[in-house]
RNA sequence: GGUCCCAUCGUCUAACGGUUAGGACACCAGAUUCUCAUUCUGGUAAUACGGGUUCGAUUCCCGUUGGGACUGCCA
């Protein structure tokens, strides 16, 4: 066993003593309480800008898994990154959280025995963590500068050499006492190190819920555990003693993870904590519009990725869910046909099925749940989800829609009365009232190319009767047809475009309808000229 | 370069080692007493390649190719 630092240079090198031994932690947050197979999960994003498509993905995985197994859902921040840290970027998870209907049980905002959630708020926890393994000889401080460390680099590629600090490259790992004094007499501050008994040449098997046993070259790698310059952990050690000690029972994150996995198995096994069982997940990609290429939907180059893009389109958020539930599980689209009472909130999805291969995010398939889902709300419903939109995102439409509510309701209403035959025109919110917006004086605009036939209008408008019957209405159109040698279809695509300024509407008879008399005769007089 | 992951219609996927390789989206065609949408019917379309193992391979093994991730005191 290799000898460990003295608890006095510990203090110096951290700062202060340690504010609990490993006990004291395994006390304070003692194993959980849940009934047998009930999963303890976290969304762990850091707050480094906008929320991602990808991340919603995860999202809904570790809450349908902690939902559906009676378990716990956590929010925890990663916010060791001071330097990539983004104003409001918590708030924004937290409104992703809010609006999608993915609340967690536990985390920052949210009451919880196992925080705090916020890493940059975990830092006794780290060092107390930490202090042990100096003591024990597991971890040591490491006066390396990063222009050192890049002589290294450099040197390593130059002789065909895998990058890092580990073996002869880690200079300080066995540094003496009267050294590492000697450097912090001279005003430097250390990283800390793990002192890596990997062997490179030696496998570790590493198991994945949803892939199975993986084999890796042992990791010999040095890495840091506490930084130096803010003395906050690196992703690998906050993510060791934060999901011990919160008892995360399933690690669900992006495939990115997956070559560190032999590094936390490592790490777990050094502690003697049992590792929780990890899922890693495909990266949902599209092509790339300049190498044509398939890639992983990126935060810095795919701003259309951004929930807050979804969010402002007024996409239906369980529809976004909704396709998102069916990639990651893709039984469920299936088993919703079977048995209409299958929804989002409580199907329940399998870590097995959870695929492994990257996923092009198909708009149209979106499109596809999007119709599905407006198809089937109550015209309460949508009605009212599309004035939220309004009042949210849109203050153009706001400002139209205001007085017009029972107008808005009623134009939504159209060809909606049977269940089997519901238009499916609508996929946004956005793009629904862009779809109507004929309907209201303000935005109409009549229709300048087409060549109306005015006597047809003419004859219609002295027929008009609001009051008609969808026969009775149609009768006269005939008879105008008639009398003027036109077809049906001709006539009433005059009225049509007089009407709504387009040759594609929904039911002519329910536009005018809803428009009522006096709109419907102006618009035609105007036709007219 | 090194390590690792992945590979069924255009897309998302289903198939105890035995199926005419199934479904959905998209696309095309036809039907549905006014256009569009809806609905219905039909259609085009896939196991990357090469070796094994096996009576039999989409399925298991190896290799090749292709794609992806990681290789930071970022997560």
């Amino acid at each position: 066993m290799r000898q460990g630092l003295s608890a006095d240079l510990i203090k110096r090198i951290l700062g202060a003593s340690p504010k609990w031994t490993i006990m004291q932690l395994e006390e304070k947050f003692p194993p959980r309480n849940l009934a047998d197979g009930a999963m303890v999960t976290r969304f762990a994003p850091s707050p480094t800008g906008f929320m991602h498509i990808g991340g919603l993905y995860q999202m809904l995985i570790n809450y349908k898994l902690a939902n559906q197994s009676n378990g716990v859902f956590m929010l925890r921040i990663e916010d060791t990154d001071t330097k990539r840290e983004v104003t409001g970027a918590v708030e924004l998870i937290l409104d992703t959280a809010v609006k999608f209907g993915l609340m967690p049980n536990e985390g920052v905002s949210e009451t919880g025995n196992y925080g705090p959630y916020l890493q940059s708020q975990r830092k006794d926890i780290y060092h107390s963590v930490v202090a042990e393994l100096l003591a024990g000889g597991a971890a040591y401080p490491c006066f390396l500068t990063s222009d050192e460390m890049e002589e290294i680099r450099e040197n390593q590629k130059l002789a065909g050499l895998p990058t890092g600090i580990y073996g002869e490259w880690a200079r300080n790992r066995n540094l003496g006492e009267e050294e590492i004094i000697k450097h912090l007499n001279n005003g430097e501050i250390p990283s800390i190190r793990l002192y890596s008994t990997g062997n490179p040449d030696q496998k570790i098997f590493c198991k994945d819920g949803a892939r199975g046993s993986i084999a890796f070259p042992e990791n010999n790698e040095d890495i840091v555990l506490i930084k130096s310059n803010d003395g906050l952990p690196t992703y690998h050690f906050a993510h060791l003693v934060d999901d011990h000690f919160m008892r995360t029972t399933n690690v669900i994150r992006g495939e990115e993870w997956l070559p560190s996995l032999p590094l936390h198995f490592q790490l777990f096994r050094m502690m003697g904590w049992a590792p929780p069982v990890y899922v890693h997940t495909s990266t949902l990609d599209k092509i790339d519009a300049e190498t044509g290429k398939q890639r992983k939907l990126s935060k810095r180059h795919d701003p259309e990725a951004s929930v807050a893009n979804f969010l402002e389109y007024g996409w239906p958020t369980d529809a976004v869910l909704e396709y998102l539930l069916n990639i990651a599980s893709s039984g469920y689209e299936e088993e919703k046909t079977k048995n209409p009472n299958t929804n989002l909130w409580n199907y329940p999805i399998k870590i097995k099925k959870i695929p492994m291969s990257g996923a092009l995010f198909d708009m149209k398939k979106l499109e596809w749940w999007s119709r599905e889902f407006i198809g089937a709300m109550s015209i309460d419903d949508l009605t009212g989800k599309i004035i939220g939109w309004a009042k949210e995102y849109s203050p153009e439409w706001k400002k139209i829609i205001h007085s017009h509510e029972d107008y808005l309701k009623s134009i939504l209403s159209i060809e909606r009365d049977n269940p089997k035959r519901i238009r499916k025109d609508f996929v946004t919110w956005k793009q629904t009232l862009e779809e109507v917006l004929y309907f209201f004086d303000e935005l109409f605009i009549s229709n300048t190319d087409f060549d109306f036939n005015k006597s047809a209008l003419i004859a219609f408008i002295s027929g008009f009767d609001i009051s008609d019957g969808k026969d009775i209405w149609w009768n006269k159109i005939v008879e105008i047809a008639n009398g003027l040698g036109l077809k049906n279809g001709d006539v009433a695509m005059n009225l049509r475009v007089a009407v709504t300024g387009r040759t594609n509407t929904p039911d002519l008879y329910s536009i005018m309808q809803v428009m009522g008399h006096d709109r419907v005769v102006n618009r035609l007089q105007k036709a007219i000229g």
